[in-house]
DNA sequence: GTTATTGCAAACCATTTGCAAGTGT
DNA sequence: ACACTTGCAAATGGTTTGCAATAAC
């Protein structure tokens, strides 16, 4: 976490995610729960892009007493995700996939079609031109959501030693 | 339909979506049915996006002996995507959105959060940068998908006929 | 005549919800 | 004390599947 302490619009940039959970919470009204703590906590331990079932497995390896169920799992997400620090990326349909979303850079994807791998990359390019289009439109830009698709360098590696005709 | 005999890659874009389709089923033993016509020619009457149930709900209005089930919709579906006939666009989560990507040029959308309506918009600019900076990563980019999120025009009007305090 | 396809009903499965018991504030 | 939360079990809802009847080839 950085030293300093400057504001981003409404958001301060200076607290962990957990602080940032409860300052929403209490904004909203809502309770400290420590299955809420806990799953901020278990989310904000690395740095990968997850589904809500990688989540609950993670959770289940933890001491039984924080334990938490997984409609609870699920609320929490979304409570995540409304209070910024999560990022839903629709990469696969039928399930959600998610990524952290607080203090972290805006970046793109690449989606590796062959692993199924999610790559991240920045372009300041994209952010440019996005805006540019928006306006031409008259569209009020407040996101986007790249994905290029393709197949990554180790499966394309990977695939240099099979005969061109091996198929499948 | 344009009346030029050219090629691009492997596909014969002179055919009509109907003629491609019956020939993709022919290379891959398939039978040409009156139910898969008819899915092929409700799809590509209009150009806009659609869910598997727009589609089923379009061919319920059809004279009875044309009536399609529900499990053969959905197959086909998978076969118009795989022919590159459709496309699916997963701005949505939980149910896919389909597009016309046959015949149809490359474009890239924006997606109103207020009305949840998609809008379409080119960009050259937007394919130069996704295959520089798949190049960078030493990515084989087949394709990209852009969303740009945020208020279309007519949403954005319509806000400005409520007060800033007008919450929902 | 084979083999693919259809439609039906039932299954799937990620996610959501109603509700009674539990718990922050 | 008063809401807000939790966990349970059950519901939801888009999509898929098993299977017997049917229809391309």
């Amino acid at each position: 976490m950085s030293q300093e302490d400057f504001s981003l619009g409404e958001v301060n940039v200076s607290l962990t995610p957990i602080e940032r959970f409860d300052e929403f919470l209490q904004t909203r009204g809502m309770r400290r729960t420590p299955q809420r703590r806990t799953i901020v906590e278990e989310v904000f331990k690395r740095h990968e892009h997850f589904e809500a079932d990688d989540l609950i497995k993670q959770l289940q390896d933890l001491p039984g007493e924080r334990r938490v169920s997984r409609p609870t799992v699920y609320r929490t997400l979304g409570e995540l995700v409304e209070a910024g620090l999560l990022r839903e990326v629709a990469y696969n349909n039928r399930r959600s996939v998610y990524e952290h979303d607080y203090g972290y850079p805006q970046h793109d994807h690449m989606h590796c079609t062959e692993c199924n791998g999610l790559f991240e990359f920045h372009s300041d390019e994209i952010v440019k031109i996005r805006d540019a289009v928006a306006r031409e439109h008259h569209f009020r830009a407040t996101g986007h959501r790249l994905t290029i698709n393709g197949i990554c360098k180790d499966c394309a590696k990977a695939r240099r030693h099979h005969s061109p005709l091996d198929l499948v």
